[in-house]
DNA sequence: TATGAATGAGTCTTCATTCAT
DNA sequence: AATGAATGAAGACTCATTCAT
């Protein structure tokens, strides 16, 4: 169905204006033939790279997907001890926000959002290509290592990893979809330690702190 | 436009039928005629309760947001201390997800997001009527009393109650929201317990550990 | 799937343009746009009454049809005997066409053929609702009472009447159609002679010739 | 436009294709790729044997045409008693139709009777470039010195061959169609019997039967 | 006040045809 | 001569909204 794609460069395109198309009018209001056009190429070009519409909101949501998950699992990867690590998430969290933002169409990030509400929605009524619980279960579990190493090194709480590592993860998800709101009332430097001061706080042993 | 509404209960019917329509297929693709077939009325009728289907999003959300909220301003303002509180907002949070859930329609909630998105483009581009970021501020402004009472009294650590407060909702958002998705996978108990655990000792002064 | 009919007078006006329409285009390059159009109504309303374009062609196939058998079961159930009735199917069918011409579209009756066409793949394919062979093989049997009473008289020759009706009855089709496409050439009243002349010799007892 | 074509069994490939795709999608629905496809060449290159669809319309038809109208015409040039030409005509018709059933693509025939509706369309409408009717006329002509050999010689009765012609062959073409379409229900060698039984007793000048 | 028949702007998708390679 | 990527005109169908009853 999806026919194979013959010039990379010219996906690529049609994917970056689909997601300028679909942040500026939504999923359901961004046409095809805007992001055609935004893609300089002709409306039916298009249909040769990506089969329908619904094939184009997946490629977005996995480039989207990928390029942030690039960034957490390089943090998580890297050899370090997990209290470092655990407040690198935090920044880098804040970080690749501004970084999003200093781009001309930062915003664009909130389809994300949207593709993957539509996706559950799809999800739930079994019409679905794509589990994205079971997707978020994955992502999830990047950051169980982090966990499970501080608490085996005895530095956080004697604690079930799984537990919090959904805790962590969904509480900083919640932290960057706000942020991203409202970026603009408050200071990210001052954020970004307040943030690490009640996290690390509530994870560390209490014989660690002082940290 | 938008006439006065005669008949308070049409109106609620339409708007319970409109959540559970637009929950089950998006807000773009949920009919207007679906809406009024569910709510057991004429196409036209809807028409004389609301201008648009924006209109009926617009009510859709502040339903819903009146409802949510309802809940924690009655936490709040009850007299207690706030060490109490933030344990009992934390606890609501999953028990009204738990509640919402055991209803036939729990999943509606998910709507409460795309409409969200919606205003917040629209806001973004211009449109929009409705200030979705002020809203946003309104809502983590409902946590502040607590925090500053915490702080105020020494039983918090000393930081600044604005960034606690977004810090701390902003959390709790993301911890509803995935918790939401995939409750299936968590013991709700054992989550309430790390979630009070971190959250607290992040945010208690040393001194008042093992409270 | 296929909405009630409200109007029946306005469900036959959209036939009507239908078969005029699908006549002078054909049945794919006739547009819906241009049937609502001589139908004097909106094209939003075509679907008020028929569920797609498919559902319109079955429509018009009926229309022509019941319109066509009626003249025939008419001829065929009236009292008579069977020569007289071999006689009159035949000038019917030339008298039919010749009726049909008179009117200012008369060669839309091709567009009947082009509908079996597609009706016949469809049924080979398995994709057809409606099965188009069994259709003709009961078209076949309403002649074939005729027939039977001919051969029990002693009239018509000793022969299988299921043979000698699929026989009659294709040939009357094959010049009917012939008829339609070259009556210009052809003097009608000198036509019905020969064929007569031919059919019921082919037809009668050798005794019962001078008929 | 038509540049000629260079590799003829390419050409006849490609018509070959067309047949195919043409009888099983339908002329509108059967694509100019999916024929490419099948005579395993690219889509470009039907434009270098074709100047558009249209013209493969009439290269199939005329294909068509040709191989139908050659068994006809071996037979009717053929050096024999009219009575015997008129029998081989008949009996050919129906192994004609049983020999191209046989084949795997015997149903294709069915496009034939699409094309001629196209063109008689097109020919109603002044557009067309072949005159349809005229075609016909030819067929029949084809048929009309057995007919007038018959007469002539007063085998045949004494009826006009003009007329006599045009019914021999439309019966023939309609008994040929259904035929097509029924060929399961009924018994060929019978069939073949009753049909001679009366087209011959029809034809036959009294004093000629018991031949 | 309630209705639902009528509407047509709007959009995805198809596919014959072109043309640079 | 052969190709297939690119194209955009075209068309079925949807649905929010209107308005006569």
């Amino acid at each position: 169905m999806t026919p194979l794609p013959k010039d990379e460069a010219k996906r690529k395109r049609i994917i970056a204006a689909a997601i300028e198309v679909f942040a500026h009018d939504g999923l359901s209001n961004g046409k095809i033939a805007t992001i055609a056009e935004k893609a300089g190429i002709g409306k039916g070009t298009v249909y040769e790279y990506f089969g329908s519409k619904e094939d184009i909101f997946a490629a977005v949501f996995k480039d989207f997907f990928d390029q942030m998950m690039t960034g957490y699992t390089q943090l998580i990867d890297a050899p370090m001890d997990p209290v470092k690590k655990i407040e690198l998430v935090f920044d880098y969290s804040y970080d690749y926000l501004d970084l999003l933002m200093k781009d001309k169409h930062g915003q664009d990030w909130l389809i994300f959002l949207e593709i993957f509400l539509q996706g559950f929605r799809d999800e739930f009524k079994g019409i679905g290509k794509l589990s994205f619980s079971a997707v978020l279960r994955e992502v999830y579990d990047i950051f169980k290592p982090i966990v499970e190493e501080g608490i085996q090194a005895g530095v956080f709480r004697q604690l079930d990893p799984d537990y919090v590592t959904f805790i962590l993860f969904t509480a900083l998800d919640g932290l960057s979809i706000h942020y991203f709101l409202n970026r603009d009332h408050y200071d990210t430097d001052k954020l970004k330690e307040v943030t690490k001061e009640i996290f690390l706080n509530g994870l560390l042993q209490p014989s660690q702190k002082g940290n």
